[in-house]
RNA sequence: GGCUACGUAGCUCAGUUGGUUAGAGCGCGGCACUCAUAAUGCCGAUGUCGCUAGUUCGAAUCUAGCCGUAGCCA
């Protein structure tokens, strides 16, 4: 079915999801697209009067997870614990208000994905096969393509990922890559055979024809599943070898489930720790009723474009094969850029949640992709200046001016309080009757049109403050009455639109209620003006985005970077060229050796195999390094400067004749090359492509 | 490489099933107003609707090719 038409007037019973964020980082504002469309949307359903939840959890599992938390050398339980808090408390800001937000590392979630895969595995939907993987030696674990690098087999560029190639494009499997290492130990990955759990989606294809042509899912997504039903559905790999950070498979000890086959189970774990919290059981929530068979309840997943795949085929037909009703529709959203580009590090447009809230109201991001954000799958642009601009004017300038503008003359002569009728009632029932179409247009998630409208129509609410003029009708005697008149109209005006804007702006809403001293307004309130009645003194309900906040986060995310230690785009090398002169004041070159004495000093190509942290020392990171035939083990100074998960992998110089020294944790043989002052500001070497471990530098 | 989506004023975007002189907001120029967080109102200029060819009485809208951008290829 599609989305209920929304004058309907019996309680709809509607459940909500986001994507499930991935519990080994920050959120960042790419992120930030999908919750706020979703809460946006949530948002307006309850205004409205639905029964209507959100929920939303950390997506817990996996090897990068556990591979991040072996890094930073913490259990796995440890860091998705950490990031939860994190994610938690970023959402809190933007005011993403979730229903419940939980993990996929749950009991709810373990029972849950048991039992979609039993019932599954009862019915002859799993299979089991033996397919060959990449493994790696050291760490005696197969290795995701993510997880193998190697020399493109087509263009032969260097490092690049076992899935496909960024400099050509090419895509081929792990096997075919030249020179393949494990990212993680930098071994060279074996071949071997291993059986795994097969998800029999074929199975399916006749109900995932019927479901993609129920109207559930956007026209570009159902024309790409056509593509996929004609290239022809293929099983699924539901299964992983330990070690693996995840649920481990009742009948097959050592295996673990998928992180994507537990990741949407997290929507049900989720909504079923709320059925059975205080909450939960105090609204009658009952699970089976939005997840059963014939639940007659609504059910909704909001998803970026590139995860489509997981949510249109292999969700539905998990949820049917295990008895669970599908969902009634997918929305895809596209993808963000910023000033018309992807996301960059380097010129500090990869925007974290958190550096947002250093500087900006949150409302204003809310705000921005409202005004954006439509129902299908085009990526969204943030244009910085636009941004800045569409705030000021549109939320400033316009809506809130209205209230601004009317509230002091009702404050100074009519004591604070709204006339008995408004002077033009005419006026405000056709607002009113625009609330319809601002409705639909919510229902069906054209938020953009909606903002377009609600625009509109604070347009004419300032032609009207304007043709009557309060200013003029205040300096004439006798006139009271119909200056407090005027001054009604217009804030009932500005009552309607921030109760239209609500679902975008549930903060500026809050603080224009309590200006107006009203309860929170729903939809159905805004039919009836607001007469006879008492205001607060009027407070400034939104500031203007200065460019210099802008700017700030801008900046603050460049620093992001210097912290994380990663590499920097060629922007910064203006910089670094004013400051040379600096550095040879500062540390003079040194007396003038023959070559003999050079040629000494014995530098060879290393590959950092394992980084990690020292126990007991805050500067020292244990380093294993890869020569090619021997390794190293080398304590480096420079845990203020990079995390050991950036290192992995990468190639760097050593000096390897250095006499082995003696340490408090241990003898460290050799060292690696830095140049910088020290603490974050240290920059290790790194060879160009094609430089092998062992080749000597001379 | 195959496929999909997108390409409309300086900027961000609307343009319903092809139908008269292609729209909005911001920005820009001018005027007015001064209640308001220098906010508001009125008037105005601005476009080979990516390019080329076709279908049609008529194309921003349909078709094909090309160019550019983004994504997907489990």
């Amino acid at each position: 079915m599609t989305a209920s038409d929304p004058s309907q007037t019996t309680r709809r019973d509607i459940l909500i999801t986001s994507a499930l964020p991935y519990a080994n980082g920050p959120i960042h504002i790419g992120h930030l697209v999908e919750y706020i469309q979703t809460d946006i949307w949530a948002r307006f359903q309850k205004l409205r009067g639905q029964n209507c939840w959100y929920v939303c959890a950390d997506d817990a599992h996996g090897t990068p997870i556990m591979l991040k938390a072996r890094a930073e050398g913490i259990t796995p339980e440890a860091l998705i614990a950490r990031v939860a808090q994190e994610h938690k408390a970023d959402f809190a800001a933007f005011r993403i208000g979730f229903d419940n937000y939980h993990s996929t590392h749950s009991e709810e979630n373990r029972y849950c994905a048991t039992l979609i895969y039993e019932r599954n595995r009862d019915k002859g939907h799993v299979e089991s096969r033996t397919i060959e993987q990449a493994f790696d030696p050291v760490e005696q674990m197969f290795l995701p393509d993510r997880f193998i690098k190697g020399e493109c087999p087509k263009c032969g560029a260097a490092d690049q990922y076992g899935d496909n190639c960024e400099a050509c494009g090419a895509s081929y499997s792990p096997a075919e890559l030249k020179n393949p290492r494990s990212v993680v130990s930098g071994a060279v990955p074996e071949q071997r055979e291993s059986e795994h759990l097969f998800f029999r989606l074929a199975d399916f294809e006749p109900m995932l024809r019927e479901w993609t042509r129920g109207g559930g899912l956007q026209a570009q997504v159902a024309n790409k599943l056509d593509e996929w039903f004609d290239a022809g559905l293929k099983g699924w790999d539901i299964s992983r070898d330990a070690p693996y950070f995840g649920f481990e498979i009742p009948d097959h000890p050592g295996k673990f489930f998928y992180v994507w086959l537990d990741a949407p189970i997290g929507y049900m774990a989720s909504f079923k720790q709320l059925c059975e919290s205080e909450r939960g059981r105090a609204a009658g929530l009952d699970f089976d009723a939005f997840w059963g068979k014939d639940s007659a309840a609504e059910l909704y997943h909001f998803i970026g474009k590139d995860i489509i795949y997981f949510h249109a085929l292999f969700w539905p037909a998990m949820l049917h094969g295990a008895d669970f009703r599908t969902p009634t529709a997918v929305f895809a959203h596209g993808f963000l850029t910023v000033d018309g580009q992807k996301m960059s590090k380097s010129r500090g447009t990869f925007i974290k949640a958190r550096t947002y809230l250093d500087h900006l109201n949150p409302e204003y991001l809310r705000y921005y992709f409202a005004a954006k954000l439509g129902p299908g799958v085009d990526d969204i642009d943030l244009s910085l200046d636009d941004f800045q601009a569409r705030v000021n004017a549109d939320l400033v300038g316009k809506v809130v001016n209205i209230a601004s503008r009317t509230a002091g003359f009702l404050t100074k002569r009519a004591g604070g309080r709204l006339a008995a009728e408004l002077p033009e009632p005419a006026l405000f029932e056709d607002f009113v009757a625009a609330g319809q179409s601002i409705a639909e247009a919510y229902e069906r998630r054209e938020f953009s049109r909606a903002v377009r409208e609600i625009m509109a129509l604070a347009d004419r609410a300032n032609q009207y403050i304007d043709e009557q003029a309060p200013w003029v009708v205040a300096k004439q005697d006798g006139q009271d009455a119909k200056l407090q008149g005027i001054c009604t109209e217009g804030l009932n005006l500005f009552r309607l639109l921030i109760g239209w804007l609500k679902p975008i702006l549930p903060g500026t809403a809050e603080a224009a209620e309590r200006f107006l001293q009203i309860e929170p307004l729903t939809w159905a309130d805004l039919a009836t003006p607001l007469l006879d009645h008492a205001i607060a003194k009027f407070e400034p309900l939104m500031v203007r985005v200065e460019p210099a906040q802008v700017a700030a986060v801008l900046e603050a995310s460049k620093e992001d970077l210097a912290a994380a230690g990663q590499p920097a785009g060629g922007q910064g090398a203006d910089a670094g060229a004013a400051a040379a002169t600096d550095h040879l004041a500062k540390d003079p070159i040194a007396d003038t050796i023959d070559f003999e004495t050079f040629a000494k000093v014995d530098l060879r190509i290393a590959r950092i195999a394992r980084a990690a942290p020292v126990e007991g020392a805050d500067k020292l990171l244990q380093l294993t390094l890869d020569l090619g035939g021997e390794t190293r083990n080398v304590f480096a100074g420079i845990s203020k400067a990079y995390a050991p998960a950036d290192l992995e992998g990468r190639l760097t110089v050593m000096v390897a004749n250095l006499a082995p020294r003696k340490m408090r944790f241990g003898v460290s043989e050799g060292m690696v090359l830095a140049a910088g002052p020290g603490g974050k500001d240290l920059f290790i070497l790194s060879p160009d492509a094609g430089a092998e471990p062992g080749m000597k530098v001379k």
